[in-house]
DNA sequence: ATATTGTGAGCGAACATTCACACACATATA
DNA sequence: TATATGTGTGTGAATGTTCGCTCACAATAT
C-alpha cells in the first residue's frame, strides 16, 4: 500500500465495499466513480485499467495477510497459540471489515485475467506455507500429533476458516463470526492436539 | 431434470461448460447460442429468461447431490463407510465433470438475484444436514468420537471437501482429485473416529 | 395444418475507455 | 515580484462494443 497514493487507496476501498455488496458485476467506472464523488473519467487520473483497480485490492489482502502473521508470531512462541490467534485475529479483521471478506475468498472473482488470478494463487500459497509451518513446529513440539501429515491439517485448517466466513457471508453476517470462529477452533484444536 | 425437455438440458449442459471455462461473465446468450449452434434468439423459444438458465444449472446440481446421497446410503449401513463413500463419490464426480465441479462451489455466481441465491441457500443446507445426519449416527454406534458436536464434525468435513475441489480447478485440474481427496479423507476421518 | 423451433434484424441500456479542455497550485525563470 | 511553465485532478461529451431481449417471419416436424 505504500506504492499506491491517498485518493488511489481511497478508490480502492471504495471498489471493495461496492464488490461486497453485490459481487462483482456491482464494480462498474460508473458506480465507483459515482460513490468517490467524481465524474467516471477522473478515475483514469489515478488508475490506467479497471484492472489496477482489482490489483490494488489484491494488494490489501496480501498486506492484511501478512500484518496478521507477524502479530500472532510476535505474541507467542507456542505453535498452537500462535495458530489460534491466527484464527481469532483473523475473525475479528473480518467482522471489523466485512467488504473485505465477501471479496477475500471470492477467488472466482478474479479468474479471468491471467494477472489476477496469478496473484490470488500466490497469496493463497503463501498462507498456506506459513500455516503449515506453524503445524510443522507444533508437531516438534509434540503439541500437536505426529500421526497427521502437517500438510494435511493446516489444509484443514485453512478449509474450516474459509468456509465459515463464506457461510457468514451468504448468511448476511446475521451471525456472529467471532464467536462461531472460536467454536469451530475448539474443535478443531481438540482434532489435532496431542 | 424431469422438468426439463431435451433441448433445454443440452442448454444447462451447454452453460455450465461455458462458466466452468472462464466464470459466469462468459455466459453469455451470444456464447451459448454459438456452442449449442443457433442463432441468439433460439434460445428464447426454451428459456424466457437467461436467469431460468442459471435456475437450471442449480437444479442439475441438487439432483447429483441427492442422487450421490442415495446411493451411499444404499451401499452401506455403516455411517463412516457412508461418509467415505460420500467423499469418494463426489471426487470421482466431479473429475468425471470438471465443468460441474468449477461452479458447484462457487456460490457468488448466484449472489445478485434473490431467487438463485435462495435456492443455493437452500442445497446448501439441505446437503449439510444429510452429513451431520450421517455423523450422528456414527457417534451413536461409537465409530466416531464423542467429543465433539457432530455439526462441527460435519462443518469441517464438507469444508475440507470443498477446499480440495476449488484448490483443484484454481490449479487448472492439474493434480488427480480422487487421490488427493482420498488422503483427505484419511486424514479427516482419522480425527474423527473413535 | 398446427405446433415447435429457428432466423435475422434491431432495440435500448450498460459497459470501459479516450479525448479536448479547464482550473488550482507549485515550481522555475525573468 | 511578476510571469511562465509544469503537474495533478477534474469535467463532459463521445466512441465502439457487448449485453439481454423482442419481434415479424420462415422452416421443420408431427
Amino acid at each position: 500500500m505504500k506504492n499506491y497514493t491517498k485518493r488511489q487507496k481511497e478508490i480502492i476501498l471504495a471498489a471493495i465495499d461496492l464488490i461486497a455488496k453485490n459481487g462483482i458485476q456491482e464494480l462498474t467506472i460508473k458506480k465507483l466513480s459515482q460513490k468517490i464523488g467524481v465524474v467516471e473519467s477522473a478515475l483514469y487520473r489515478h488508475f490506467p485499467k479497471k484492472q489496477d483497480i482489482l490489483l490494488g485490492i489484491l494488494a490489501v489482502f496480501r498486506e492484511n495477510k501478512e500484518a496478521i502473521l507477524q502479530a500472532v508470531q510476535a505474541e507467542s512462541d507456542v505453535p498452537l497459540e500462535q495458530l489460534r490467534a491466527l484464527f481469532i485475529k483473523r475473525f475479528k479483521y473480518f467482522s471489523e471489515h466485512p467488504a473485505v471478506a465477501s471479496v477475500i475468498f471470492a477467488e472466482d472473482l478474479f479468474r479471468n485475467d491471467s494477472r489476477l488470478s496469478q496473484m490470488v494463487y500466490e497469496i493463497m500459497k503463501t498462507n498456506q506455507a506459513a500455516i503449515i509451518h506453524l503445524v510443522e513446529n507444533g508437531q516438534k513440539r509434540d503439541d500437536i500429533r505426529k500421526d497427521l501429515p502437517a500438510t494435511q491439517i493446516a489444509f484443514i485448517l485453512a478449509s474450516a476458516l474459509r468456509l465459515i466466513v463464506t457461510q457468514w457471508r451468504l448468511a448476511e453476517y446475521r451471525f456472529d463470526l467471532n464467536e462461531e470462529g472460536k467454536k469451530i477452533w475448539e474443535t478443531l484444536e481438540r482434532m489435532v492436539k496431542n
